[in-house]
DNA sequence: AGCTCTTCCTGAAAGC
DNA sequence: TGCTTTCAGGAAGAGC
């Protein structure tokens, strides 16, 4: 499942195929998943593709309204855009560029056709994905509903997020208004490095523990990106390509294996609705051993 | 504020 | 063997 550095992987190999391109024409199959169906094939031809970003989990293609006169051999860049294309990915969307003659995947529900005869193919086989515009005035609104991008916070910040917070710490590190680009394969990865029970409250952990969480999420999702992603549940890159991250797995999809660092068995449980790995030795679980405790019999 | 449950969707895997 | 059920999960919304 895409999250920060599958979604980065994609960005970049995107980057070095699209800006310059001008879109010609929008085809759709299913279109359940996009905000406004009708405005890609209204406002996307014509315009001509300047930047392909990354913000938190969304791939935000930038778009620039081609002058009059201007002609498609102009120099792309420095214009700025004035609407852009934002695509997540959900569980199992891809975006890619293929040549017409080459054979479209089963789910391939959007054809964005390049002036170069390429075309810029959405797949996504449970449709969890989301498709659409956002103009440039409405971007800052757009990025201000997300938090800090999880690669980039700093540990200042990244604390000041966490301070006084009762919610769980996985709960909090997969909501994309705390920490952007965070999703259950990379919580629960980092919270291992780290040595913190998923199910501890944020606002419990002890200020070397969240230091040492920072540390994690970074080194974690670097090496991550550096290896172009975790390829489970077909993920590929831009080029059709798969990560090798899952390699690196330490407790995600290990359960009842042994936890490479103390040997204990790792186990599953579910914690803010979310199967959550770990270690039950390294990770000590929070004083209330998350039992459920019967109602005492009120009185008092 | 934050928890659980539900919904969306499909294919893989488990169950019978 | 083949049909049926369960499960996985990002995000949003309901209800408590």
């Amino acid at each position: 499942m895409p999250e920060l550095p599958e979604v980065e992987t994609v960005v970049r190999g995107l980057r070095g195929v699209l800006p310059g391109r001008s879109i010609v024409s929008v085809r759709l199959g299913k279109t359940d998943f996009i905000d406004d169906p009708a405005a890609l094939g209204e406002h996307l031809p014509g315009r001509r593709i300047i930047a392909v970003e990354r913000i938190g989990k969304f791939i935000r293609v930038e778009l620039a309204t081609v002058e009059k006169g201007e002609a498609r051999s102009a120099p792309a860049e420095k214009t700025s855009g004035d609407l852009n294309l934002m695509v997540h990915l959900g569980m199992t969307g891809r975006l890619a560029v293929r040549a017409p003659n080459e054979p479209v995947a089963p789910h391939t529900h959007g054809f964005f056709d390049l002036d170069d005869g390429n075309e810029l193919r959405y797949t996504d086989i449970r449709r969890f994905g989301r498709i659409l515009l956002v103009p440039a005035e409405g971007l800052p609104e757009f990025q201000s509903r997300l938090g800090e991008d999880a690669l980039f916070v700093s540990a200042r910040e990244f604390s000041r997020r966490l301070a006084g917070r009762r919610a769980r710490i996985k709960a909090l590190l997969l909501d994309q208004k705390s920490l952007r680009g965070m999703g259950n394969i990379y919580a629960d990865e980092s919270l291992w490095r780290a040595r913190i029970h998923p199910a501890r409250l944020a606002a419990n952990l002890k200020e070397e523990e969240v230091a040492r969480l920072h540390q994690a999420i970074r080194q974690v999702l670097r090496t991550a990106i550096k290896l172009g992603g975790s390829s489970i549940s077909d993920f590929l890159d831009a080029e059709g390509k798969p990560g090798s991250y899952q390699m690196r797995h330490r407790v995600y999809g290990r359960e009842g294996e042994k936890c490479f660092r103390c040997g204990a068995i790792v186990r599953r449980i579910i914690v803010a609705g979310r199967s959550s790995h770990f270690c039950p030795r390294c990770q000590p679980a929070p004083r209330p051993p998350r039992k459920r405790r019967r109602l005492r019999k009120s009185g008092k």
